[in-house]
DNA sequence: GTCCAGGGCCTAC
DNA sequence: GTAGGCCATGGA
């Protein structure tokens, strides 16, 4: 089994650091991991730059705003009814709640990620983006193409849930708020770029990462042996 | 024209 | 508790 922080080491060598999620305030990771759903970071991009021309990005504007203006401003990132609701409704109910993101943010990581959970909208990767991107916890974030890679790489059932996988992460990965950001991030770059939908493709350079490492363990042995 | 993206909710079994 | 359907735009 190759170790986590020994694939991170590849894919960082391979794509170098990728300072991830750049957002000029917490409050807009936080939208942009809503509006980020089964989206394409640059459809959300036009959204997010509708909302700060219309002045709305902002706790106050989301959580009062006409819904069908809410609509308009991010229809590119695709589900725009849907998310357009949830989140008004999230923004709503944390204005309600805490008064401010800052307040919200203040509860520990675990405390924070029940409460994301508790609103229609936030998922298990939803919450933890938040909470890692946003709100600067050290939580690991899994994710589609996480789990299609540690499948590959390590053998991981295709059907592992979200938590015992997250689980293996932490246990295995020293707790850093900036090593955990990048180390999701480097799996979504590998996963962007090469491995899509197939679950194990031939002439994959996940393939070649994975060769990379089984020739440096096999080289290891040998150096042992 | 087809496929799919930095998911999550709801319903049916 | 989980498989399947649904939500929807825009780029490759």
């Amino acid at each position: 089994m190759a170790k986590p922080i020994e694939i991170y080491r590849l894919l960082l060598k391979r794509f170098g650091f990728l300072n991830w999620w750049p957002g000029e305030t917490s409050f807009e990771v936080l939208v942009g991991a809503i509006l980020t759903q089964q989206t394409s970071w640059k459809n959300v991009e036009k959204a997010i730059a509708s909302l700060k021309k219309e002045q709305c990005l902002s706790l106050e504007c989301l959580a009062s705003i006409n819904i069908k203006s809410l609509e308009k401003l991010i229809r590119p990132s695709g589900y725009y009814k849907q998310k357009a609701r949830r989140l008004k409704d999230i923004c709503s109910s944390i204005k309600d709640e805490y008064g401010s993101i800052d307040k919200l943010f203040s509860l520990d990581a675990q405390a924070l990620r029940k409460k994301l959970l508790s609103y229609k909208g936030i998922g298990n990767e939803t919450a933890d983006s938040i909470v890692l991107y946003a709100a600067n916890k050290p939580i690991f974030v899994i994710d589609a193409y996480t789990k299609r890679i540690m499948r590959r790489i390590n053998k991981m059932p295709i059907d592992i849930s979200y938590d015992s996988l997250q689980e293996y992460f932490e246990k295995n990965v020293k707790r850093d708020l900036e090593l955990y950001k990048d180390m999701h991030a480097q799996f979504v770059e590998l996963g962007k770029s090469y491995c899509k939908t197939i679950p194990l493709c031939d002439n994959c350079p996940a393939n070649n990462i994975c060769a990379y490492y089984e020739s440096a363990r096999s080289a290891k042995q040998a150096r042992h042996a």
